[in-house]
DNA sequence: AGTTAAACGAGACGGTACGTCTCGTCTTCGT
DNA sequence: ACGAAGACGAGACGTACCGTCTCGTTTAACT
């Protein structure tokens, strides 16, 4: 049985306004900038409103990441039957959209939310399509044995996903040369699928 | 030549008071409840003596890590000839470390930081004293014939490293002996000196 | 048509406390230690409310002035038929009041309100009550004959007050008869109504 | 010639470099404005060199005022025989300077100077020269006979000074034609020298 | 169609912290 | 010994947001 009130029900233009309103300032203005008052000021919403349907800032950002409002991600990594260079192709694009002032700004407010709030953090690698992309594409080479049958693959690909934010973190840029290097060495001495 | 002009000097007093304050406070009540005005009344100190040296409170978390005020890192990572046992040994206090509170706590702490102020993301490797341990540590590896040449040793303390943090901002606790056979597979298949 | 919004409205819970504070400051502690922030203190109200309000800490003395709530202002000149008599029975309290610590603090603290505040100025006069208590009393002795028709009633009320104020801020205590055979002299010889 | 000297002694260049900045900041800026640091700034000078030698800034302004640094006051009030004229003369410029942005900003800074030191309201009445000036005239005109022999020259001098600061302090501006109407009548009626 | 109660925009409220300014005291050099 | 320079602890400045709390208005489900 439904519990059931007279009244006006949740307004989907506000929701809409003001998750689109915390992705913009999120880029924009990056994650400490990124205030409940500026973003009822860019929705035109009150600031009640927000308050109502989520506790904090991070929930709102949370629920972005969910709604996939910051990466229009690669739906696929694709499978040629060489891992390394589907990897590669994959990864050329990322580290260079990590690499723009747009891309490194976005790494930086969602690890800082993460930071704050362990409902982000839970989605980070969600968001950056590595949990379902990245492990897909591993679990096919486990099976065309281009990895070893033992190979962590949900691991491998939060490595690859902690290596890359550690890099946004750490260096002024992601020498993508070396870093493709670096995951074709943690993958491991290339196998043929006869091998 | 040095610039040399009358006056008073920097008072080494304060800046010892401030950077205690500083590092007892981020670890007890977190980056973003780390005010500067907190800082100042916990060293005792006025606001301007800290704005007088310190642009952003960033900045002074970054000297906290170079001062090496928030781990007592294990000095070294020990070499018996055999890196993965190494490696367990020395990974397994940090790792429980993280799991609880205060370490949990400090990388927060410290990737928030480093999020918010480049200097601190580029001295956050030092910091967990992966920089120099693991790549030594590494690179004896490498000169017994444990690891391959071509094993980009700095690269792969980096990649432990931002595993380490991915982990922790994402998942409540780190499964420790998932994380020591991920390790383990990263570095590639044993190897003998004679090999 | 009045102007309405919806929202909240303004707290006068908020507005009295903090003109009550304001009052008590200025005459307790002086004009240049009354601050925003000790009125906030003291009202036990956030700073903002009083920024919300009120432009400087002049417009809050000036609207304390005209609220009264500085003098318990004697509330006439008594008038016998003698204007000398009556002045000086109106003046003797008034003159020993300013003479009292409090005295000379609170018109100390108005006149360094009046340099900085032209609002605060322009109100000195009612806030003394010189405005309208002296000039009616004036008024009806020009009209009784006791002064001649021509008496500038208004200008003549304002250099009682303007006397009484310089005599405070440049003498340690102001001599009370001498000050009466002066504002005697002031109003001219004597006429009788029958002039 | 060259100053020379053993051991320093109480520099004359620093004195006037700090009083000079005093008096020049004072009309500037107002007496709130006015500042310690500023003045040390200004004269170029150390802040402890002006603490050694003066308490407070209005120790500072009060010696400004002795120094007469503030009014190139007309030396005399003028003796034609006319009482009225000659003061209608003296006080005319002085009112139009009053009315000027720079007079009526040196009486505000000058009095809230007074309001909080003691020292500064005793000097009040020689820096504007009414002491001297005008009761040296008033006991002439006593003398000549146009006013009573018991007139207070000195109480009427401040009277008029009193009554300037107030209009200046309570009004826009000072209406000059009703100001000299109002001096004229608070002398008394006209009395020649025969009378 | 009218009633009714929650959701809405707006924004006032008591607070905390911001980064800047000046206070008056205190070193430290150089002359 | 004095003067310039300026660091220091202290604390007020005016602003920005916090999260909570009214307000009046709008709107949708239930009479």
């Amino acid at each position: 049985m439904t519990e059931h009130r007279s009244g006006p029900v949740r307004s989907a233009a506000a929701r809409e306004a003001i998750l689109a309103a915390t992705a913009r300032l999120l880029v924009d203005e990056g994650w400490d900038r990124l205030t409940i008052e500026g973003i009822a000021r860019d929705a035109g919403v009150g600031k009640q409103t927000i308050y109502r349907w989520w506790p904090s800032k991070g929930a709102l950002v949370a629920e972005c990441l969910l709604d996939g409002r910051f990466f229009p991600v690669e739906p696929v990594v694709r499978d040629t039957g060489d891992l390394r260079r589907d990897l590669r192709e994959w990864l050329t694009p990322v580290l260079h959209f990590l690499n723009s002032p747009t891309g490194r700004s976005l790494v930086n407010s969602l690890v800082a939310a993460a930071t704050g709030e362990a409902g982000v953090g839970a989605h980070l690698s969600e968001a950056f399509g590595a949990d379902r992309l990245l492990a897909d594409r591993l679990r096919a080479a486990v099976g065309a044995g281009e990895l070893p049958p033992d190979a962590p693959v949900d691991e491998l690909g939060n490595a690859v996903l902690g290596l890359l934010i550690f890099e946004v973190l750490s260096k002024d840029e992601i020498d993508v040369t070396a870093f493709l290097r670096l995951v074709e060495y943690l993958l491991g001495p290339r196998r043929t699928s006869a091998g």
